[in-house]
DNA sequence: AGTCTATGCCTAGGATCTCTTGGTATGGAT
DNA sequence: ATCCATACCAAGAGATCCTAGGCATAGACT
């Protein structure tokens, strides 16, 4: 899933604005929503999660339900608003790549 | 423009689809072509024409006119066949992306 | 004549990101 | 008892884009 780069990003975010989740359900979120295209390995999007979080856009908590135990990430505010600004930036960007690749085969 | 990473070589390519171009016009075009949007670097531009020789998609020659040297790049028979492979993918990946995104603000 | 800007090519190095590969641990099923 | 799914993490490799330079010519302006 290399294509994804630069834009992982985004999308757990876009995943966590409709609820908080652990890691490793946000791998099966991802796949499901992109009715099965994404299929993530953890060593993406663990390093995501890192990395959103020092951004302060997402926060985690542990949860020790079941005896299992799992990170679970929710949106910040800073989260919230940063989910609708790289909606704006997808929009822009997959609009300008139809542009170039235009109504072909 | 780091979002572009990992689909700049489609989008060179879906230029060149339309006429062979020199690095320099290539900047122009997509910069046009995209609305504005992209305004690429020859820092990433001309590594990324190189690359796509030496993957043989693509094949150049120079130009004289005017006595400016100009490298002028055209697609071989590989390189169609990319760029409507790359058009695919393209597809595909937006598909998904806006399915994780959803309808929102 | 000299200078400036636009055109036109190029490269080295840094920064960032994703993936591969490996490790650790628990719970449930066989 | 063993295996698989769940669940977390990190180190290092690989790829790619950008920054920041360098070099050269043509045309315009002073």
């Amino acid at each position: 899933m290399d294509a994804v780069r630069g834009h992982l990003d985004g999308l757990v975010l876009a995943v966590l604005a409709t609820g908080p989740a652990h890691g490793y359900r946000l791998i099966d979120l991802l796949r499901e929503r992109s009715g099965g295209f994404f299929e993530l390995p953890e060593g993406s999007v663990y390093p995501a999660l890192h990395r959103l979080e020092r951004a302060g856009l997402i926060e985690s908590g542990w949860s020790a339900e079941e005896g299992r135990r799992r990170r679970v990430y929710a949106l910040t505010a800073g989260g919230r608003r940063a989910v609708d600004e790289r909606r704006r930036e997808w929009r822009s960007f997959s609009a300008a790549v139809d542009a170039i690749f235009g109504t072909g085969a």
